[in-house]
DNA sequence: GATGAAATATGTGGTCC
DNA sequence: GGACCACATATTTCATC
């Protein structure tokens, strides 16, 4: 099911222009690839069947929308149990106030990324959808200063998956 | 720069379907928020222009790009001057493996979200791009089993802006 | 903010390799 | 089987009110 799927160097161009800007036209896309427009079409519409491309974002400004700060809260849920760990979850994914949130190994169990009016609405987050429900054992706030989107996400090259002489020795 | 952009309802309920789905057409926007389609243009430029919207994203899925394993490294990098943060930041922004980056307040300075084939090819970054540098004093490594993007990013609801009595009294 | 016409993009079927 | 071309449709964009 998530298994990786084989791109020929047509896909690779194209995830990397679309990448860049994800509005970028099939007939803009063919011309700096070097193919026909019905053919970007085609390869985008298999991308999507297969699950390379999962859809596409709106990026927004948060400072914009009047959430112009932005922290990411560690959070442990004990027990770890599946019937507090499920309900957590989708109580998180529900607060208007939460970005995205991941489940980790680790000491800490979920990372919550925020974006809040400020210090006092974030204050009021942490105490009234964290720190009040008897499974939040622990929060650790810690705010951000900068995000940074980074390089497009591509297959890792070819070069870096030569087979080494013994596994285990080869670092 | 970052001001607090003022939204009317038919900005929201823009928005909002965009966050659904980014490439819902100026037609069906149209339809579904009761006004025209060159109204939806209207309004989705001029979000643009005010910065609100920062561009279109392809969401693609690492694992399907034979990356699936993702992973968020805490990293202390000292001296935490500029002279060394500004290049770390641009090493790190560079990095094929990276997806995005954060500065942070807390002992840990960056947090940076990487996607990799498996556990030897995380190993190799750690080492690679992170400890063998000087002024990484630190990497904390946790692996991510699971990651959820949130609802829709919204203003903060106005009834959470009524003023309080007193500052500070509140709570 | 709406209308409608012009420009542009998208999707389809036939054809070729 | 995949790529390309040309055509038909849908969408975006813009001038005008």
């Amino acid at each position: 099911m998530a298994d990786s799927v084989a791109l020929d160097p047509v896909d690779l161009h194209i995830l990397r222009l679309l990448q860049n800007d994800a509005r970028t036209t099939y007939r803009d896309l063919a011309a700096q690839v070097g193919v026909a427009p019905s053919t970007c079409l085609d390869r985008v519409t298999r991308l999507r069947r297969s699950g390379v491309i999962l859809g596409h974002q709106l990026r927004l400004d948060p400072a914009r929308l009047g959430r112009g700060l932005q922290a990411l809260l560690s959070v442990q849920v004990r027990p770890h149990r599946r019937d507090l760990v499920v309900p957590f979850v989708e109580r998180i994914r529900a607060l208007p106030e939460a970005l995205s949130l991941f489940h980790l190994t680790g000491p800490d169990d979920f990372l919550v990324h925020v974006a809040v009016a400020g210090p006092a609405e974030l204050q009021r987050l942490v105490l009234d959808a964290f720190t009040a429900r008897r499974e939040v054992a622990r929060v650790e706030t810690r705010l951000i200063f900068q995000q940074w989107e980074c390089g497009p996400l591509l297959p890792p090259d070819a070069a870096a998956d030569v087979p080494r002489d013994a596994v285990g020795e080869s670092w």
